[in-house]
DNA sequence: AAGCAGACGGCATACGTATTCAGAGGAATG
DNA sequence: CATTCCTCTGAATACGTATGCCGTCTGCTT
């Protein structure tokens, strides 16, 4: 068996002709049954697949997605999301339940991506997943719009904008965190995470605190917020320059988990205690978040529903069904860090 | 610009042949420099690409990798080892770097994964990655082999193992391990991971360090080790049952980082104090590692290197070359876990 | 002036599958 | 018994690219 079979080898064997045997094996048409039952017998022997390239060039579509990652400020490949490394494993699943398969990037956001995958019908359409400076790639989304290429985003979503986007409510996330922060006695809230809109996910959690405490009569304190982008060291230094300011503060919502991660090490380095001094919420939920010391009380993202209702929304547009942005849930898991119960 | 540009639409806008087409875009062979700078000129004009669909037909190539992830004990898509994520980066920008295309597939061992990529020409070669039950899949590695089918594993590199493997020095790692530990005058070293042949890698890992204890007089107690797989939940459980037992140690070597977060939480939980009382290593050197608490001495394997040489084993072998297996050097990073300054 | 090499590029075809069209055979109907 | 209508299957072809083979034209040699 030094050569893969084909369709032809299958024909000649069961006494039919290729275009038959296509037609057994996919199904649908008519083929009696007694053929079909002899050539699935002859084809499982033979171990025999169909050719995905031969397959796919015929029928124009490749039951392929790709995923693209890209981010902002990653140097180095290790320092993906954590968040979106948890979601690219229901990524995965559920294409492979919905029978297509997943080929995966990682991206400079410099690179001409939008050209690369749809264009040479690698894939039927894409996933982006990643956060970073929205006004940089919002050119190429367009491009993307005008192609007719098929692509959902996970991300902040915006009236107006091009493309399907799928993300998490970050405003009730935002407000929810609040809302427990404050109802165990906590007044002087401080946000780190950028607030500009270069990271508009970012900011709209901040402005669900911000929500949270002026329904509580509470004004929140500009200079109470730290801009920090989604990592460790970035938490740390936003932590130390909130200290260093030395305005007053007994609660610290961070914009993520490994911002918080950061600034619980910064308090400690400066003996302010979690959760007895500063309590502090994260975002994300990610694994490291429960083994972090406290464990840390964060917003959790539902990644599983997440990765689902990209490649559902992205199926449905490739079907051209209309396919509407989608906000996901968030959900606060109290654990140490925010000095509950 | 509905309708995707083909070699035909540029050849007849330069008024050359499609073949010639081809060939100018493809490069080598003999194209008149004016044709070839007129080709590419429409080409990138017309946003063309080649299908590589048609490309891969025509080739008998695909210019892509399957990445298979499978791992016995997971219920859930987000345990997978977070080891493993961070060689998808390394393995994912390797990949670009060679040009290659990378397809990923999370899978169970019971399904029939070895008959469905390189055999429909959805890849050019496999990458496996995951521990597991080693004699559960010897046998289709095998078939693999006998398939003819271009693979390379991650993980327990042992002689006459079908395909070629590259792994850690796991042995190494384990001695360095232990040599540490007992430079800080500790002696009894207990042992937490998997040491039957069901998971070599931790087997091997457990050998190192017992080498290392008998090399400096001390006479491994096997009471002082139990058995865990590589999940944090694991870690917690074997440490428990470890100080149930009641035999003394002042020293745990964990088969994985998780495993050790997980232990460490236990002895928490016991009031034993980390590492005043009790020093630990870990293995693997996961993002999580250093934001464990305290920040975890590991054994590091280099993932990068590891991804890289995944990559290249594979395309070598793809080329026909003589690959051989590969034994990658662990390294100590020393954090506070351990006891040491 | 005739021959010849070399550079360039066209023609034909193959890769393996899926689909359209039409035809063969049989059953059903009048 | 003739006609109609299915049911099943084969012949032909298209998808877009890459490559072996061969022709042509230029320019150079003898």
């Amino acid at each position: 068996m030094q050569t893969k079979p084909t369709s032809f080898d299958i024909a000649q064997l069961a006494g039919v002709s290729q275009p038959t045997v296509s037609r057994a094996l996919r199904g649908s048409t008519t083929v009696s049954e007694p053929t079909r039952k002899r050539i699935e017998a002859i084809a499982r022997q033979l171990n025999y697949t169909v050719d995905k390239n031969a397959s796919s060039l015929r029928r124009q579509t490749t039951d392929t997605l790709a995923l693209l990652f890209f981010e902002d400020p990653t140097p180095d490949e290790s320092m993906i999301n954590p968040f979106f490394l948890s979601m690219l494993g229901s990524i995965t699943r559920t294409c492979a339940l919905r029978g297509y398969d997943l080929l995966i990037s990682f991206q400079q956001m410099s690179s001409n991506w939008h050209v690369d995958f749809e264009d040479s019908r690698k894939a039927d359409g894409i996933i982006l997943l990643g956060y970073g400076d929205y006004e940089l790639y919002r050119a190429r989304l367009e491009a993307l719009v005008e192609q007719g290429t098929h692509f959902v985003r996970w991300g902040y979503s915006e009236e107006g904008q091009p493309g399907t986007t799928i993300g998490c409510d970050n405003f009730q996330g935002g407000y929810v965190a609040g809302e427990h922060l404050i109802a165990h006695s906590r007044r002087n809230i401080a946000f780190l995470g950028d607030a500009t809109s270069r990271y508009p996910e970012l900011r709209t959690r901040y402005e669900g605190l911000c929500a949270a405490m002026t329904a509580a009569g509470i004004t929140p304190d500009p200079k109470l917020q730290v801009d920090a982008i989604t990592l460790e060291q970035a938490g740390f230094d936003a932590a130390q320059k909130l200290i260093a300011h030395g305005a007053a503060f007994d609660a610290i919502f961070a914009a993520s988990d490994l911002i918080a991660i950061g600034a619980i090490r910064a308090l400690e380095a400066h003996g302010i205690s979690v959760p007895g001094d500063v309590a502090i919420i994260g975002f994300d939920d990610i694994p490291a978040a429960s083994l972090a010391h406290p464990p840390l009380t964060t917003v959790q993202q539902d990644y599983r529903l997440a990765g689902e209702t990209l490649v559902d929304a992205l199926l449905g547009q490739i079907r051209n069904e209309k396919v509407s942005a989608a906000m996901l849930p968030a959900r606060l898991v109290v654990r140490k860090s925010c000095g509950a119960a």
